[in-house]
DNA sequence: CATGGGATTGACT
DNA sequence: GTCAATCCCATGC
């Protein structure tokens, strides 16, 4: 994959949120498929540009096709592609990956001791959060700023099996601001997506219980 | 300068 | 379902 020239940001947030599924993020080696996102813009109380320009938030309002990475509930780092002309404050959060390179390097950084508890770590679980995938690739708060074409966190373009993905379209995750806003994005039926997963997703695998319930039961 | 609230996750009931 | 962990920074006195 080629690394996405910085103009590709330089659109609404929005449309660059939907573009970016099926693109690939990697970090010294390591990379996946980008299978979940949600835009943010400054017009709205979600997002941290909400509030002005502040020392947090100069880099969401700096040049498009930079990373914005900041802590959140003091424990995790967060991933954004900073979007929109300089000046708007705007950026797309990166909220899970399908993992295609260096699993056993993200094994070991989500989980030491090679488990989850009693059971193996599944690579469903590497990567599916947005404070899950940059624990896996071990991207923390000094990448805030970086050049998502030239620098150590990369984004690239689809590769050939990714070239026109199915996109689920719902509302975002964990925010208790304009949670109304359809402005989540995720690849339809992608096992690593974060939860909740996309209710078209949940009403065929619904379905299938259903489904199989029946036949169980005949 | 003190306080409070998260764009989350994993463990536990 | 609930809850704690833990840090940055915006806000208010």
């Amino acid at each position: 994959m080629t690394a996405i020239r910085a103009d590709f940001y330089d659109r609404p947030v929005l449309e660059v949120a939907r573009d970016l599924i099926g693109c690939t993020v990697e970090y010294r080696g390591a990379w996946g498929v980008i299978v979940e996102t949600e835009a943010y813009h400054e017009c709205e109380p979600a997002c941290h540009a909400f509030a002005g320009l502040t020392p947090r938030t100069a880099t969401l309002f700096g040049e498009p096709g930079r990373a914005y990475v900041y802590r959140s509930y003091g424990i995790h780092a967060l991933l954004n592609a900073v979007c929109e002309p300089e000046g708007v404050g705007a950026a797309v959060l990166i909220r899970a990956l399908e993992p295609r390179r260096g699993i056993e390097e993200m094994r070991a950084r989500r989980c030491p001791s090679g488990s989850f508890g009693a059971r193996p770590a599944c690579v469903e679980d590497l990567c599916s959060g947005p404070g899950k995938l940059t624990q896996a690739l071990g991207i923390g708060l000094s990448e805030n700023g970086g050049d998502l074409h030239s620098g150590e966190v990369r984004i690239g373009s689809r590769p050939r099996e990714w070239l026109s993905p199915a996109v689920l379209e719902g509302t975002r995750v964990g925010i208790s601001r304009a949670v109304e806003l359809p402005w989540r994005f995720c690849a339809a039926g992608n096992p690593h997506v974060s939860r909740p997963r996309p209710p078209a997703d949940r009403a065929r695998h619904g379905r299938r219980a259903a489904l199989a319930e029946l036949r169980f039961h005949s």
